[in-house]
DNA sequence: AGTAATTTTTAGATTAGTCTAAAAATAATA
DNA sequence: TATTATTTTTAGACTAATCTAAAAATTACT
């Protein structure tokens, strides 16, 4: 059965919006995630439905099937492994490679993908910490914690980011909050829930916002 | 201006159909290279026409604007290098990456072109032995003649061919004619023109199909 | 529970790329 | 040169993915 590009970005985007608690991702939130209108989602569930890559039943949001999931799990790798090449072999800064990488994760060829995977020497995390599924779909996620969660005088090292936009990404490495330092929490601010943290002897501040979007483990 | 995968496709095959001599490529020569009805590329030039990549006249063939060149060579830029890196880097056989490198030569990003050229040391030719184009669109082809327009005595070195299919570069493996190879002819059969040559010390008999689609330099 | 607000779906249209069948232009040949 | 054969184009239709506008279903709120 083949899948096109379009149904591919699908997958991949229900699968992003679907957590282990809620796993039913409705039309809307794709319609978003996706910058499409709801009605040519609903056209697309109806596609993915027939292919057995969804279950979807009207009005009640999708979840994906066994196979749909495997498919969107491949795309992931696929994408993690090239953001991987880009940063580590071509030098690419890790706030460049998205765009790039979601072109490449459409590029169908398993012996190519697993050649990659060897090349780069079985990596198990892609330049923004996220875990990479490994050759049979299975993806160990290290459990990090949101900077915001962590309490007064915990430490931890930045091991991944939830946001991987161009402007959070260049704001953290602007202000060298990269994968791989130490920061130990030093004041909690209730009023707006900013956060002081010392890291390499010096003290930093960041906002919620900030807190919320950096992980540590 | 955009271009899309499909446009790219069809610029791509218009520059290879058109030869110094004979500039202008007619529309069923186009078709049955793209594997798509005649119909279908009339409606497809009348487009290219309008965004001036090629110089169209119904029912006069086409020729290749030089925006529609420069982007023609972009494209073979990228496939050759692609298949370099499938070679070089991940160990792919020549035989196998054609198909890959079709579907590579589509992402659209001059900085992870030039950075790969960078990363391949800069290659001249790709693994079977065509020029690759240079980051301006430079393109040195070294001038290599078929092995069946040798004559008896003349010796060279094996380094190109004029087909990319599997079948004929398997061919070619298996009896050990690969690139870099020194042959000496031998021998020419005039009721078949196939060539009988030396390589290695070894006696070889070569068809005349095979003779024209090998090149030596 | 009944109404209002929100979400989702349907209906109908559009664009890119393709197709078949038929018409028109060009090229080949008697 | 007249006729035939070939090539190319037009006309009209189809599929995938999208859209807008309107209808239907669900959810939220008195």
């Amino acid at each position: 059965m083949t899948i096109s590009f379009t149904e591919e970005n699908y997958l991949k985007t229900i699968y992003h919006l679907s957590s282990p608690d809620k796993e039913t991702v409705n039309t809307n939130a794709i319609s978003e995630s996706l910058r499409t209108k709801a009605a040519s989602v609903t056209d697309m569930l109806r596609k993915l439905a027939e292919k057995e890559l969804i279950n979807y039943e009207k009005y009640q949001g999708v979840t994906l099937t066994d196979s749909g999931k495997a498919k969107a799990i491949t795309i992931i790798r696929k994408h993690r492994l090239w953001e991987v090449f880009l940063v580590d072999k071509l030098d690419f800064k890790w706030d460049e490679v998205h765009d790039l990488a979601e072109e490449l994760e459409h590029i169908h060829s398993e012996k190519l993908i697993n050649k990659l995977d060897e090349f780069l020497g079985f990596p198990n995390v892609d330049p923004h910490g996220d875990p990479i599924p490994d050759k049979n779909g299975v993806l160990k996620s290290p459990d990090l914690v949101p900077v915001s969660k962590m309490l007064v005088g915990e430490s931890g090292k930045i091991s991944g980011v939830r946001e991987h936009s161009k402007e959070f990404l260049q704001y953290l490495e602007k202000t060298g909050l990269i994968l791989g330092q130490s920061i130990m929490i030093k004041e909690k601010i209730p009023f707006d829930g900013s956060i002081i943290l010392s890291m390499e002897e010096k003290i930093h501040t960041i906002s919620r916002e900030v807190a919320k979007n950096l992980l540590v483990s």
